[in-house]
DNA sequence: TGAGTCATGTAACCAGTTACATGATTAC
DNA sequence: GTAATCATGTAACTGGTTACATGACTCA
């Protein structure tokens, strides 16, 4: 539903191929959303169809030559109008929890490792989203615009995105520390 | 992926109807995994004729008959199968995050009223939450079993995935309260 | 008599995933 | 030579959403 507004914001903030659009989906874009290369060639060209985006050939020296989008008026006003459309909160799904729960019907010890995992992953996310944070936001290169553009609203709403993932994932990382105590009051003596 | 998981895990806490998954969809299970009806009688079906869940006719005085399925064997040993097999981290899909620096390409105050909406429904879905931990593990009717049933991995792993919708819940209000005073930044002085 | 709840479904469509496919260049 | 990266795609399948459809009973 969304990916082509996401993928409207994304060549806003910067025009790029669908290979650099796959790529930022692993990464900044990728915090909240995901998609695939094969998702995204497929939903370019129809944007491209639907005059979306304009594609320029770019001739590369060293690498295979590739196709550089950019958003045109009528993407523009896509995303404008979608913006101004209200959406419904979203729900949630969450195999992890379905897990937990169904683990009353098994034996819960062998949940363990699986969730363990999982939150080391969220550790790693966190650690990735803070470093973003200090290189982008906190750091001392990002303050090289200076405070004379306090008000530079791309900047600023990505920061209070990121800020979200962070708070996602401590939020997660505390959640699954509660999942293993609880787990492991089922454990060797059962 | 999951649907059918999380049927069994349902039918398991308590046989039931289609009809009465889908409620349950709509609560309890919900608040990690969703599902219209129109889904959950296909995927039943289909789980009958795979063997996973047995059905009985259960004729109703006042209301239509209802089939009432609950788990057979098959069905217990494809959910172990599938609590032991390791499963990614999920990734995220947040069309609000999208829509909050996509705002910066649009008129950032007209995002307000939406995330006002936002935070609004996940205060409604935290006091819901709050209200069923009370009656179900916390209130005075919840001890009704006492302490000597203090390892009932049922109840216990169903607090705590309630505990994590309720983390949630209180890490989505805080975050949106910061979306917010961002927001009012690029407000009327604009 | 009309709205609301209980109850079960079909059909068409759309979005997302997985598998397959190609080909150039760079670095070891 | 071979693995990794850059670059673009097609095809088949699966899962989820939306729209449509029916019918009995209850309560105001």
């Amino acid at each position: 539903m969304a990916l082509e507004h996401a993928i409207l914001v994304s060549l806003l903030e910067k025009p790029g191929s669908g290979y650099e659009l796959a790529r930022r989906f692993e990464r900044s874009i990728g915090y909240f959303w995901t998609a695939s290369h094969q998702q995204i060639y497929r939903v370019l060209k129809r944007m491209e169809n639907d005059g979306w985006v304009d594609v320029r050939d770019v001739p590369q020296q060293g690498r295979p030559d590739k196709k550089e989008y950019r958003v045109a008026d009528l993407g523009r006003a896509a995303l404008s109008s979608w913006l101004h459309d209200p959406i419904e909160p979203e729900s949630v799904r969450h195999d992890l929890a379905v897990k937990i729960r169904g683990a009353a019907f098994d034996d819960p010890t062998a949940l363990i490792r699986e969730v363990e995992r999982h939150r080391q992953a969220h550790r790693d996310r966190l650690a990735h989203y803070l470093a973003g944070e200090a290189r982008d936001f906190t750091g001392p290169e990002a303050n090289a615009a200076g405070p004379q553009a306090p008000l530079d609203a791309e900047r600023e709403l990505q920061h209070v995105v990121l800020r979200g993932g962070i708070a996602y994932e401590r939020m997660m990382i505390d959640w699954l520390d509660g999942v293993l105590a609880t787990l492991a009051r089922f454990g060797p003596a059962r």
